[in-house]
DNA sequence: AAATAACCGAGACGGTACGTCAAGTCTTGAG
DNA sequence: CTCAAGACTTGACGTACCGTCTCGGTTATTT
């Protein structure tokens, strides 16, 4: 893509706004693969050469449309111990996937297939909230490398629930993976 | 789809073969939303309606060909305890997704939307293996639940792995799933 | 163009005489470069497709749709001497190039660059009436070799008039034709 | 088009120049209807408002650069006969149409339809060597209006060998035209 | 000297049409 | 009824130019 260099006509960011508010809506509305650069291009009320002059394709502009949205921040530390706050961050991490990561999951497997610089850019996305999220975890009662284990495991499970299982993540499911599967395996002397 | 009712010349069972084939050589080659009806047909040396008489369209036959094709058998039982089972176990899964179920998750990802009945299809092949595969582990050394458990969490972390975290499943790997998670949560007398 | 091989289904002839008529109507509607491919699709009730299955572009469509098209037919040689036949075909002419011809001159001028294909198509369209023009031309009356003389005159100062001009071919300026340059030209025991 | 008025920094005219070598550059190399103006401008190094500015359109741009375009003068008159004189004129005529007029040609054609202003101007400078060309022919030896019949047919026939026969007009053609039809039409005391 | 007015390059923008591709349906003729 | 071949409609693809419109910056003339 040639990036705007300064000179000419500077773009309009009003349209990439409406290009990414509407991208996220079908995106919600349809998925990933009937997801149509037209559809989009008539919902933003914008020509499709100014999406193209952006985006090379479809999974471009996917990409930039999730990395831009910002979704909820995670949730502040509370008072109690591991397993308060075990609960606090999976009840959020499982909302926010539920909510709207679903077609970027489509979006990402539909699209690393022949396009790795795609798939490292959906990458560095999803990851760029686990940092702020295994901050929330109290340090003192995790066991050493928890901070990873969580990262490797909890994501991992709920978005098997949601894509293999097809069932939703309500609370008691949030119970039993904190329960069953985190606080076990994060508590600081369990290692065997 | 009007199944064959007995009259008339009845279906070329080699062209269901040449089909299945081709389809899954494709899908490994260019993944799910490539993969094209077309070049399966071309491939197959088969006519585009030979295909649809068989499939509604591609989410079915991308779905029976998986659930046709036989991976390899999960690994017998081997002598020594629970953490050599599961080393196995977890290590020709591994392998199993490696090779090929990636095209297929993004099947599923991509066509679940607007086609629940595909989503069903596609958990119902799925969860086809995971009864076999749990019963390989030695019942008297698992907590209550376990099997459970494991369906769970192993097949969770390792397609996460790869389609996330974009690395390998190497031996490494596999012993730190089984040692650092699945062995601790698994085994009989841990539960808090 | 791949040739309709026999096999499979047939061509409806019906689209074919669809796309003619449209091409024609607009074509003298609108002019040659005004003109659309997915205007004639649109106005003969047709997918895009299904003209470009039948011809390679723009150029290729009018020129099968002005070779299709039949103008009238030369009128019959008339009792009377040269100068009446003269008349008679020079007055067709005249109508048959004035009505419709010029939107196929665009074509070929247009189209030529670059496809000498289509200027040999052309040029073998616009020969294909000439034979049975002088045909009507009386032979003991005329000069040796006055036919080609006649097809290479006739319609070159007729076009030129048209186009370079921009004036109608009244029945003035047949006589003038005729008179002034075609008749002196072509009667026997003229050439110095 | 606003003519500049005089005040505000006045147009570079090194620019008209670079436009019109490229408006006829890319004119015979493509033809007119492969002619565009992002082409044109991008070959003469100018940006696309500086030439929007000077002409409405592309047949605006071609009607242009073709008149400010200098061809090589007719020839002076010869000693000799009319016979030699028509012969050194056709000759010149034929070499200069050959040339380069033929895209011009393409743009009168194209371009006639829907812009009759168009249309005039072009007719405008097609006729303005032609005075200077009858009068290079010796008078005393032509019938009466022989000037307007030669302007009538000489570019005519040419015209016409190009375009519609495809043929080159060698020093064959020229004494063809020269002796079978414009000396027999055009010498004083011939006409019946 | 400043103000004004037009020129200029660069490129965004909404459009229209291009020519291609695949989807899924339909039609023919042969088996 | 199956099958191969291929026509057909539909709809999206990604590209190319169109002609218009900002921008920032550059000359000239006019005040």
């Amino acid at each position: 893509m040639p990036e705007p260099s300064g000179v000419g006509r500077p773009r309009d960011v009003r349209r990439d706004a409406a290009i990414h508010e509407a991208a996220l809506a079908l995106l919600t509305e349809v998925g990933y693969d009937q997801l149509s650069i037209e559809a989009i291009a008539a919902r933003a009320g914008v020509a499709k050469t100014t999406i193209y002059r952006r985006y090379r394709d479809k999974a471009a502009l996917v990409a930039a449309a999730v990395e831009q949205r910002q979704g909820s921040a995670p949730p502040e530390p509370v008072a109690g111990g591991l397993r308060e706050n075990l609960l606090a961050v999976v009840g959020w991490l499982a909302r926010e996937i539920e909510e709207q990561e679903i077609g970027l999951l489509g979006a990402l497997f539909a699209g690393m297939r022949g396009d790795a610089r795609l798939a490292d850019e959906m990458r560095r996305i999803l990851r760029r909230d686990q940092a702020a999220m295994t901050d929330r975890l109290p340090g003192e009662e995790l066991a050493p490398g928890a901070a990873e284990l969580f990262a490797e495991v909890a994501p991992a499970v709920i978005v098997h629930r949601i894509v293999f299982a097809g069932e939703r993540c309500d609370e008691r499911f949030v119970r039993h993976l904190v329960d069953d599967i985190l606080f076990p395996l994060l508590r600081k002397g369990i290692q065997s």
